[in-house]
DNA sequence: TGACAATTGTTGTCGTCAACAACAATCTTT
DNA sequence: AAAGATTGTTGTTGACGACAACAATTGTCA
Protein backbone atom coordinates (compact mmCIF):
# COMPACT_ATOMS: atom_id res chain seq x y z
CA UNK A 1 0.00 0.00 0.00
CA UNK A 2 1.19 3.58 -0.99
CA UNK A 3 -0.77 6.31 -1.55
CA UNK A 4 -4.07 4.81 -2.13
CA UNK A 5 -4.11 4.43 1.85
CA UNK A 6 -4.43 7.82 2.46
CA UNK A 7 -6.71 8.12 -0.43
CA UNK A 8 -9.60 5.37 0.46
CA UNK A 9 -10.32 7.15 3.65
CA UNK A 10 -10.41 10.34 2.06
CA UNK A 11 -14.48 11.31 2.32
CA UNK A 12 -15.41 13.09 -0.37
CA UNK A 13 -15.96 16.50 -1.13
CA UNK A 14 -17.38 18.80 -3.92
CA UNK A 15 -13.75 19.17 -6.09
CA UNK A 16 -12.23 22.62 -5.15
CA UNK A 17 -14.92 23.76 -2.91
CA UNK A 18 -14.08 24.88 0.55
CA UNK A 19 -16.24 22.67 3.01
CA UNK A 20 -19.39 24.15 4.24
CA UNK A 21 -20.08 25.64 7.40
CA UNK A 22 -22.96 23.03 8.62
CA UNK A 23 -20.62 19.56 8.10
CA UNK A 24 -17.87 21.59 9.70
CA UNK A 25 -18.54 19.35 12.70
CA UNK A 26 -17.89 16.21 10.97
CA UNK A 27 -14.80 16.44 10.25
CA UNK A 28 -12.72 13.22 10.19
CA UNK A 29 -9.32 13.02 11.60
CA UNK A 30 -8.73 10.15 10.30
CA UNK A 31 -5.34 8.16 11.15
CA UNK A 32 -5.25 10.90 14.39
CA UNK A 33 -8.00 9.21 16.25
CA UNK A 34 -5.52 5.95 17.70
CA UNK A 35 -2.34 8.23 18.49
CA UNK A 36 -1.11 8.49 22.01
CA UNK A 37 0.50 11.53 21.66
CA UNK A 38 -2.30 13.52 20.26
CA UNK A 39 -4.96 12.82 22.87
CA UNK A 40 -2.10 13.40 25.57
CA UNK A 41 -0.96 16.72 24.03
CA UNK A 42 -4.82 17.90 23.79
CA UNK A 43 -5.15 16.48 27.10
CA UNK A 44 -2.01 18.29 28.85
CA UNK A 45 -2.94 21.57 27.22
CA UNK A 46 -6.64 21.37 28.78
CA UNK A 47 -4.95 20.16 32.30
CA UNK A 48 -2.64 23.30 31.64
CA UNK A 49 -5.26 25.48 30.97
CA UNK A 50 -7.11 24.58 34.35
CA UNK A 51 -4.23 25.02 36.48
CA UNK A 52 -3.39 28.34 34.97
CA UNK A 53 -6.83 29.33 35.81
CA UNK A 54 -7.56 27.58 39.29
CA UNK A 55 -4.17 29.21 40.68
CA UNK A 56 -5.12 32.37 38.61
CA UNK A 57 -5.32 34.62 41.57
CA UNK A 58 -1.77 33.66 43.04
CA UNK A 59 -0.18 34.10 39.65
CA UNK A 60 1.44 30.45 39.67
CA UNK A 61 1.84 28.48 36.71
CA UNK A 62 2.67 24.58 36.56
CA UNK A 63 6.65 25.29 36.16
CA UNK A 64 6.71 27.51 39.13
CA UNK A 65 4.56 25.25 41.35
CA UNK A 66 6.64 22.37 40.40
CA UNK A 67 9.94 24.75 41.16
CA UNK A 68 8.44 25.17 44.72
CA UNK A 69 7.25 22.04 45.31
CA UNK A 70 10.55 20.33 44.36
CA UNK A 71 12.33 23.42 46.78
CA UNK A 72 10.22 22.96 49.94
CA UNK A 73 10.22 19.42 50.06
CA UNK A 74 14.34 19.54 49.75
CA UNK A 75 16.00 22.49 51.29
CA UNK A 76 19.02 22.83 50.36
CA UNK A 77 19.16 21.73 46.82
CA UNK A 78 21.66 22.92 43.82
CA UNK A 79 19.74 24.67 40.74
CA UNK A 80 21.63 21.98 38.78
CA UNK A 81 19.80 18.81 40.95
CA UNK A 82 16.56 20.91 40.52
CA UNK A 83 16.70 21.46 36.84
CA UNK A 84 17.98 17.41 36.77
CA UNK A 85 15.20 16.65 38.83
CA UNK A 86 12.00 18.15 36.44
CA UNK A 87 13.51 17.85 33.43
CA UNK A 88 14.46 21.70 32.94
CA UNK A 89 17.41 23.01 31.64
CA UNK A 90 19.80 25.28 34.07
CA UNK A 91 19.29 28.30 32.01
CA UNK A 92 15.80 28.15 32.16
CA UNK A 93 15.58 27.36 35.68
CA UNK A 94 17.70 30.83 36.21
CA UNK A 95 15.23 32.94 35.03
CA UNK A 96 12.14 31.21 36.78
CA UNK A 97 14.66 31.59 40.18
CA UNK A 98 15.16 35.32 39.68
CA UNK A 99 11.40 35.66 39.42
CA UNK A 100 10.41 33.61 42.73
CA UNK A 101 13.42 35.12 44.11
CA UNK A 102 11.83 38.89 43.47
CA UNK A 103 8.83 37.76 45.00
CA UNK A 104 10.17 36.60 47.85
CA UNK A 105 8.93 33.43 47.57
CA UNK A 106 12.60 31.81 47.31
CA UNK A 107 16.24 32.54 48.24
CA UNK A 108 19.61 31.21 46.82
CA UNK A 109 22.11 31.18 49.47
CA UNK A 110 25.44 30.81 48.40
CA UNK A 111 26.88 27.49 49.26
CA UNK A 112 29.93 26.89 51.62
CA UNK A 113 31.00 23.39 50.32
CA UNK A 114 30.71 24.56 46.92
CA UNK A 115 31.02 28.42 46.22
CA UNK A 116 29.90 27.88 42.77
CA UNK A 117 26.33 26.59 43.37
CA UNK A 118 23.46 27.71 44.95
CA UNK A 119 21.64 26.18 48.08
CA UNK A 120 17.87 27.27 48.07
CA UNK A 121 15.26 27.03 50.17
CA UNK A 122 11.58 28.81 50.60
CA UNK A 123 11.50 32.06 52.39
CA UNK A 124 9.19 32.21 55.59
CA UNK A 125 6.23 33.43 53.22
CA UNK A 126 7.30 31.28 50.69
CA UNK A 127 6.32 28.25 52.89
CA UNK A 128 2.78 29.50 53.86
CA UNK A 129 2.48 30.91 50.34
CA UNK A 130 3.35 27.02 49.03
CA UNK A 131 0.12 25.65 51.49
CA UNK A 132 -1.85 28.14 50.20
CA UNK A 133 -0.56 26.70 46.50
CA UNK A 134 -1.29 23.45 47.86
CA UNK A 135 -4.94 23.87 48.28
CA UNK A 136 -5.43 25.51 44.94
CA UNK A 137 -3.54 22.81 43.02
CA UNK A 138 -5.53 19.81 45.11
CA UNK A 139 -8.81 21.41 44.22
CA UNK A 140 -7.26 21.61 40.61
CA UNK A 141 -6.74 18.04 40.54
CA UNK A 142 -10.26 17.56 41.40
CA UNK A 143 -11.50 19.44 38.55
CA UNK A 144 -9.52 16.55 36.43
CA UNK A 145 -11.35 13.91 38.11
CA UNK A 146 -14.50 15.78 37.42
CA UNK A 147 -13.35 15.65 33.84
CA UNK A 148 -12.38 12.17 33.13
CA UNK A 149 -13.45 10.55 36.49
CA UNK A 150 -11.79 9.44 39.51
CA UNK A 151 -11.58 6.24 38.77
CA UNK A 152 -9.54 7.07 35.31
CA UNK A 153 -7.55 9.29 36.89
CA UNK A 154 -6.26 7.08 39.49
CA UNK A 155 -5.25 4.51 36.30
CA UNK A 156 -3.72 7.51 34.09
CA UNK A 157 -1.38 7.89 37.43
CA UNK A 158 -0.48 4.33 37.54
CA UNK A 159 -0.57 4.08 34.02
CA UNK A 160 2.42 7.09 33.84
CA UNK A 161 3.83 6.96 37.10
CA UNK A 162 7.41 6.09 35.52
CA UNK A 163 7.91 9.52 34.33
CA UNK A 164 7.28 11.47 37.37
CA UNK B 1 -3.08 24.11 58.62
CA UNK B 2 -0.67 26.63 57.51
CA UNK B 3 2.89 26.95 56.77
CA UNK B 4 3.58 23.20 58.76
CA UNK B 5 2.17 21.67 56.30
CA UNK B 6 4.97 21.96 53.73
CA UNK B 7 7.42 22.08 56.71
CA UNK B 8 6.88 18.71 58.32
CA UNK B 9 7.29 17.13 54.60
CA UNK B 10 10.41 19.12 54.08
CA UNK B 11 13.69 16.21 54.35
CA UNK B 12 16.33 17.85 56.84
CA UNK B 13 19.05 18.64 55.26
CA UNK B 14 22.61 20.36 55.74
CA UNK B 15 21.08 23.54 56.77
CA UNK B 16 22.58 26.09 53.62
CA UNK B 17 24.98 23.89 52.17
CA UNK B 18 23.69 22.32 48.55
CA UNK B 19 22.84 19.18 48.58
CA UNK B 20 25.73 16.75 47.83
CA UNK B 21 25.93 15.03 44.53
CA UNK B 22 25.50 11.42 45.75
CA UNK B 23 22.23 12.10 47.12
CA UNK B 24 20.94 13.82 43.99
CA UNK B 25 18.82 10.79 42.51
CA UNK B 26 16.82 10.71 45.98
CA UNK B 27 15.12 14.06 45.33
CA UNK B 28 11.27 13.39 46.51
CA UNK B 29 8.99 15.71 44.71
CA UNK B 30 5.98 15.51 47.46
CA UNK B 31 3.01 16.97 46.57
CA UNK B 32 4.14 16.85 42.98
CA UNK B 33 3.41 12.79 42.75
CA UNK B 34 -0.14 12.75 42.50
CA UNK B 35 -0.55 15.61 40.21
CA UNK B 36 -1.86 14.37 37.06
CA UNK B 37 -0.96 17.38 35.00
CA UNK B 38 3.04 16.67 36.27
CA UNK B 39 2.69 13.00 35.07
CA UNK B 40 0.91 13.83 31.67
CA UNK B 41 3.21 16.49 30.73
CA UNK B 42 6.46 14.58 31.04
CA UNK B 43 4.87 11.84 29.13
CA UNK B 44 3.44 14.43 26.35
CA UNK B 45 7.31 15.76 26.32
CA UNK B 46 8.86 11.92 26.19
CA UNK B 47 5.98 11.57 23.00
CA UNK B 48 7.09 14.32 20.78
CA UNK B 49 10.51 13.34 21.30
CA UNK B 50 10.53 9.67 20.41
CA UNK B 51 7.60 11.29 17.18
CA UNK B 52 10.43 14.01 16.44
CA UNK B 53 13.13 11.54 16.37
CA UNK B 54 11.30 8.70 14.61
CA UNK B 55 10.07 11.20 11.40
CA UNK B 56 13.30 13.38 11.58
CA UNK B 57 14.40 11.59 8.63
CA UNK B 58 11.15 12.94 6.70
CA UNK B 59 11.54 16.27 8.97
CA UNK B 60 7.94 16.29 10.20
CA UNK B 61 7.02 17.16 13.38
CA UNK B 62 3.68 16.18 15.93
CA UNK B 63 1.73 19.63 14.48
CA UNK B 64 2.75 18.93 10.59
CA UNK B 65 1.32 15.66 10.94
CA UNK B 66 -1.64 16.39 12.27
CA UNK B 67 -2.11 19.05 9.44
CA UNK B 68 -1.64 16.84 6.84
CA UNK B 69 -3.82 14.02 8.54
CA UNK B 70 -7.11 16.48 8.48
CA UNK B 71 -6.17 17.47 5.35
CA UNK B 72 -5.87 13.85 3.77
CA UNK B 73 -8.75 12.40 5.30
CA UNK B 74 -11.48 15.47 4.57
CA UNK B 75 -9.63 17.36 1.30
CA UNK B 76 -11.24 20.39 0.27
CA UNK B 77 -11.54 21.64 4.18
CA UNK B 78 -10.78 25.79 4.01
CA UNK B 79 -8.35 26.72 6.61
CA UNK B 80 -10.40 27.97 9.45
CA UNK B 81 -12.32 24.38 9.51
CA UNK B 82 -8.95 22.91 10.11
CA UNK B 83 -7.88 25.30 12.72
CA UNK B 84 -10.71 25.16 14.87
CA UNK B 85 -10.79 21.41 14.65
CA UNK B 86 -7.02 21.29 15.28
CA UNK B 87 -7.10 23.90 18.10
CA UNK B 88 -4.35 25.30 16.15
CA UNK B 89 -4.81 29.28 15.75
CA UNK B 90 -5.74 30.36 12.21
CA UNK B 91 -2.61 32.76 12.27
CA UNK B 92 -0.47 29.49 13.58
CA UNK B 93 -1.93 27.99 10.81
CA UNK B 94 -0.97 30.52 8.11
CA UNK B 95 2.67 29.39 9.17
CA UNK B 96 2.63 25.78 8.79
CA UNK B 97 0.62 25.93 5.29
CA UNK B 98 3.31 27.83 3.72
CA UNK B 99 6.07 25.78 4.81
CA UNK B 100 3.79 22.92 3.50
CA UNK B 101 3.38 24.28 0.49
CA UNK B 102 6.63 25.85 -0.44
CA UNK B 103 7.96 21.42 0.16
CA UNK B 104 4.95 20.88 -2.44
CA UNK B 105 2.71 18.69 0.07
CA UNK B 106 -0.22 20.77 0.00
CA UNK B 107 -1.88 23.15 -2.44
CA UNK B 108 -4.14 26.13 -1.62
CA UNK B 109 -7.25 26.04 -4.21
CA UNK B 110 -9.03 29.44 -4.47
CA UNK B 111 -12.68 28.06 -3.52
CA UNK B 112 -15.42 28.99 -5.94
CA UNK B 113 -18.15 29.07 -3.29
CA UNK B 114 -16.33 31.02 -0.75
CA UNK B 115 -14.02 33.89 -2.30
CA UNK B 116 -12.76 34.49 1.10
CA UNK B 117 -11.95 31.17 1.86
CA UNK B 118 -8.94 28.49 0.28
CA UNK B 119 -9.69 24.76 -0.37
CA UNK B 120 -6.84 22.73 0.93
CA UNK B 121 -5.54 19.67 -1.11
CA UNK B 122 -3.04 17.18 -1.02
CA UNK B 123 -0.49 17.21 -3.54
CA UNK B 124 0.14 13.93 -5.29
CA UNK B 125 3.89 14.13 -3.95
CA UNK B 126 1.90 14.84 -0.49
CA UNK B 127 -0.71 11.91 -0.22
CA UNK B 128 2.64 9.95 -0.87
CA UNK B 129 4.76 10.81 1.73
CA UNK B 130 1.50 11.23 3.63
CA UNK B 131 1.56 7.20 3.56
CA UNK B 132 5.34 7.33 4.33
CA UNK B 133 4.38 9.45 7.47
CA UNK B 134 1.61 7.27 8.46
CA UNK B 135 4.06 4.36 8.67
CA UNK B 136 6.91 6.32 10.47
CA UNK B 137 3.80 6.78 13.41
CA UNK B 138 2.94 4.23 13.28
CA UNK B 139 6.38 2.37 14.20
CA UNK B 140 6.52 5.60 17.03
CA UNK B 141 3.16 4.37 18.32
CA UNK B 142 5.05 1.15 18.63
CA UNK B 143 7.60 2.90 21.00
CA UNK B 144 4.92 3.99 22.86
CA UNK B 145 3.55 0.83 23.72
CA UNK B 146 6.79 -0.98 24.74
CA UNK B 147 7.25 2.08 26.63
CA UNK B 148 4.44 1.90 29.06
CA UNK B 149 2.87 -1.56 28.24
CA UNK B 150 0.45 -2.66 24.90
CA UNK B 151 -3.09 -2.90 27.23
CA UNK B 152 -2.07 0.59 29.37
CA UNK B 153 -1.41 2.33 25.72
CA UNK B 154 -4.75 1.24 24.95
CA UNK B 155 -6.55 2.39 27.98
CA UNK B 156 -5.23 5.58 28.22
CA UNK B 157 -6.55 5.98 24.56
CA UNK B 158 -10.11 5.18 25.64
CA UNK B 159 -9.12 7.51 28.69
CA UNK B 160 -8.37 10.38 26.69
CA UNK B 161 -10.84 9.49 23.77
CA UNK B 162 -13.41 12.59 24.94
CA UNK B 163 -10.42 15.01 23.81
CA UNK B 164 -10.05 14.45 20.30
C1' DT C 1 -31.07 47.45 -2.70
C1' DG C 2 -27.63 49.36 0.27
C1' DA C 3 -25.32 50.02 4.59
C1' DC C 4 -23.42 47.58 8.37
C1' DA C 5 -21.73 43.55 10.77
C1' DA C 6 -19.28 39.13 10.54
C1' DT C 7 -15.92 35.92 8.50
C1' DT C 8 -11.43 34.46 6.14
C1' DG C 9 -6.80 34.69 5.32
C1' DT C 10 -2.85 37.37 6.31
C1' DT C 11 0.66 40.05 8.80
C1' DG C 12 2.67 41.52 12.89
C1' DT C 13 3.80 41.69 17.90
C1' DC C 14 4.38 39.74 22.45
C1' DG C 15 5.37 36.21 25.89
C1' DT C 16 6.37 31.27 26.99
C1' DC C 17 9.32 27.56 26.46
C1' DA C 18 12.98 24.12 24.85
C1' DA C 19 17.59 23.61 22.90
C1' DC C 20 22.30 25.38 22.30
C1' DA C 21 26.42 27.79 22.76
C1' DA C 22 29.59 30.53 25.18
C1' DC C 23 31.65 32.39 29.41
C1' DA C 24 33.74 33.18 34.27
C1' DA C 25 34.17 31.17 38.60
C1' DT C 26 35.01 27.18 40.90
C1' DC C 27 35.78 22.23 41.78
C1' DT C 28 38.11 17.69 40.57
C1' DT C 29 41.54 14.84 38.69
C1' DT C 30 45.96 13.64 37.55
C1' DA D 1 50.28 22.95 39.32
C1' DA D 2 47.81 22.03 34.96
C1' DA D 3 43.95 20.21 32.44
C1' DG D 4 39.34 19.05 32.39
C1' DA D 5 34.67 19.05 34.29
C1' DT D 6 30.79 21.40 36.68
C1' DT D 7 27.73 25.49 38.11
C1' DG D 8 25.37 29.50 37.34
C1' DT D 9 24.71 32.99 33.96
C1' DT D 10 23.78 35.36 29.51
C1' DG D 11 22.44 35.26 24.93
C1' DT D 12 20.41 33.33 20.52
C1' DT D 13 17.45 30.56 17.94
C1' DG D 14 13.08 28.37 16.68
C1' DA D 15 8.46 26.30 17.73
C1' DC D 16 4.20 27.67 19.63
C1' DG D 17 -0.10 30.07 21.63
C1' DA D 18 -2.58 34.51 22.24
C1' DC D 19 -3.90 38.94 20.36
C1' DA D 20 -4.62 42.75 17.46
C1' DA D 21 -5.08 44.87 13.11
C1' DC D 22 -6.11 44.79 8.14
C1' DA D 23 -8.16 43.95 3.20
C1' DA D 24 -11.24 41.16 0.75
C1' DT D 25 -15.39 39.02 0.78
C1' DT D 26 -19.82 37.37 2.50
C1' DG D 27 -24.07 37.65 5.30
C1' DT D 28 -27.77 40.33 7.35
C1' DC D 29 -31.41 43.34 7.85
C1' DA D 30 -33.60 47.70 7.64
Amino acid sequence: MTATAAQTSARKRAGNGAAPRDMADDIGLDALVGHAGYAVRRFQIWIFQDFIRTLGNVDIRPTQYSVLTVIGANPGLSQMAVAKRLGIERARLVHLLDSLEQRKLVKRVKSKADRRSHALHLTPQGETALAKFKRLAAEHERHVEEKIGKENRAQLLRILAGFT
